[in-house]
DNA sequence: CTGAAAGCGCTTACAG
DNA sequence: CTGAAAGCGCTTACAG
């Protein structure tokens, strides 16, 4: 049995103030005489104490409101279709206590409406921030904006490490790219090649992607058993006609693909080609539960999507700001979510 | 914005009635003409009342006195360790409200020892359960005490569906097994032999471990490309005199073995077997983050390890018992948690 | 600078 | 059968 919870009460008696002047001193709100105020906070550490945070939410009028700046999903991008769902499962967990979601979002491709909605974010007043900083330039300074007036923000997807962020959830990009090399290594034959595929629109993700690519890369000269060439592309312009003629120009060079590991979350497309062009022989792997990606990993012609739980980073990162804001819990500042491998035979269990 | 939640007071200022009336219709305390009651339930449906729960757990002294019955961890069976853990967290994270728990642990080779501590759970006066229903009969005849006197339980690790239980968390485990399949698959050789070992002691556990194996056949002739033979055994003694023993008289008939698939979390005692014996050519997939498996995952003498969130299914129990006795939330019956696909690259994300 | 009081929405005992 | 009141631990405004 823990100790029973000393109260503001207690620490008034023993003070030999009202409860009044316990607060006042409790939340720094000023008028207090220095000696009473020394007094009341040794008594309360003597106590331990802690506020009963059931009677602050019954009590205070006050909500939580919390923002989100995240990328619009999209048609060509849906992978940020999870993120919310995860906010409001969290918000909905939270029920009777006051908090308050706005969700901004702004254009994967576009620098200009994320500062125009970052202004946005800023004019809402909001006492903590959830963000994914695709742009490293302007989220750096949004960034700076929002701990000037002492907003907590968490990252999500990604993480800047030059920022005072509260809290990253989300992926390890490095290691995430060294288990995709590591099923790679298990299913191609050992003298086969392996190729590396970008699928990057805009040249922001480079970064990001480029991670992935270090940490597939370097699981073969350390572990692996794979003889083949390792060959690398970026197609920066996605369209069937394009991805067609760029892959066709390197199977045309490189006859001996045994698997091809594609950095993003857009495989399907690769996929596609695939069907279109009666390929079966090559193994393909990628990123990302979308819809498109988990058909072609039921039909088996993608083989392993590495997941990253899109949603649990957005609902983390809510209850992270929650704790943080209203219980004065400092979280974790690095939680990697684990890397999940996903094949189709267990796809089922995280959609 | 959602309306404004209704308050007792509400209800009882639209009935004409005080709220200590209103509260004892709500509560089935009796003692109120049925016209009031009447009158105060319609009126509390139109509004569409539900307790503020926070104004409730605020007042009220009595905890909610949770109970978990689960098999004590041995040396031999460190299973068990990570479910106690999964409880701790929750209780943690539902602090403020007044929860209680009790752990009571069973002998997992000992049905009298189970009924025992059956027997002891029920003297402690529980709200609510967590069972892992290792011994079939026994555990039947503890479900049917428990509803004949109202008492909600969860099942993990597996189920019972004869019984009444309110939530079933953990793995489907027929399903587990096709996931190992699909592995083996992938990483043996078309025309190797495939080996299943059974390492059960007790013969309780053998339900479970066929479900496995059933699933783990059943993916070759479906959707495999592995044309080697399929051979199963179990070792029910699993010291390692025995084990060597079996597995070198098997190794003698059948010399082709590619791979091994163990169905229990025991596969580090296979693993000891090859390292004692030198022998590496042959691939060991199995199941639980154990230690000792998780050290022959890292050194790649175990290629897959199937995780099954131990953790994680005793802290949706009791979550999951909360928001039924204190919220009124009627959980999803069955939630298969997903089947974790663990290699020596992912796993420190798993730990 | 400090205290006394009201009130958040509920539960509980008591008086009638 | 029903109502009025106290109190859970906190916050907030007001009086002095």
């Amino acid at each position: 049995m823990p100790p029973k919870k000393a109260r503001i009460k207690d620490i008034a008696i023993l003070a030999g103030v009202s409860i009044g002047t316990v607060d006042r001193v409790l939340h720094e709100r000023g008028e207090v005489a220095e000696k009473t105020r020394e007094k009341v906070m040794r008594i309360a550490k003597d106590l331990d104490y802690s506020p009963n945070f059931i009677a602050r939410a019954l009590k205070t009028k006050k909500r939580l409101n919390l923002v989100s700046l995240l990328p619009e999903p999209t048609e060509d991008n849906p992978f940020w279709i999870k993120h919310p769902q995860g906010m409001e499962r969290a918000i909905n967990e939270l029920d009777p206590f006051p908090v308050n979601l706005s969700q901004i979002t702004f254009d994967l491709l576009d620098e200009n409406d994320f500062q125009k909605k970052a202004d946005r974010v800023l004019n809402l007043h909001p006492d903590g921030i959830i963000l994914a900083p695709i742009f490293k330039a302007e989220s750096i300074s949004f960034c700076e904006k929002l701990s000037k007036r002492n907003i907590p923000f968490v990252f999500v997807d990604g993480f800047i490490k030059e920022t005072k962020f509260l809290a990253y959830i989300g992926e390890d990009i490095f290691q995430s790219g060294r288990v995709a090399g590591q099923l790679t290594d298990m299913i191609t034959p050992v003298k086969k090649d392996i190729l590396v595929i970008n699928l990057a629109r805009n040249i922001q993700n480079v970064h990001h992607l480029n991670n992935r690519t270090q940490g597939f890369l370097s699981y073969f000269p350390e572990s692996g058993k794979n003889k083949g060439n390792k060959l690398n592309i970026s197609i920066p312009n996605t369209a069937s006609e394009k991805i067609k003629q760029e892959v066709d120009r390197i199977f045309h060079k490189n006859p001996d693909i045994g698997t091809i590991f594609i950095t993003g979350s857009k495989s399907y497309k690769i996929a596609d080609y695939f069907v279109s062009e009666g390929i079966h022989s090559v193994n393909l792997i990628g990123y990302d539960l979308l819809e498109k990606n988990v058909a072609y990993l039921k039909s088996g012609i993608i083989k392993f999507l590495i997941g990253q739980r899109p949603e649990e980073q957005t609902y983390k990162g809510v209850k992270k700001l929650f704790d943080y804001l209203s219980l004065n819990k400092v979280p974790e500042r690095i939680e990697y979510l684990p890397i999940d491998v996903v094949t189709s035979e267990n796809v089922n269990f995280f959609l």
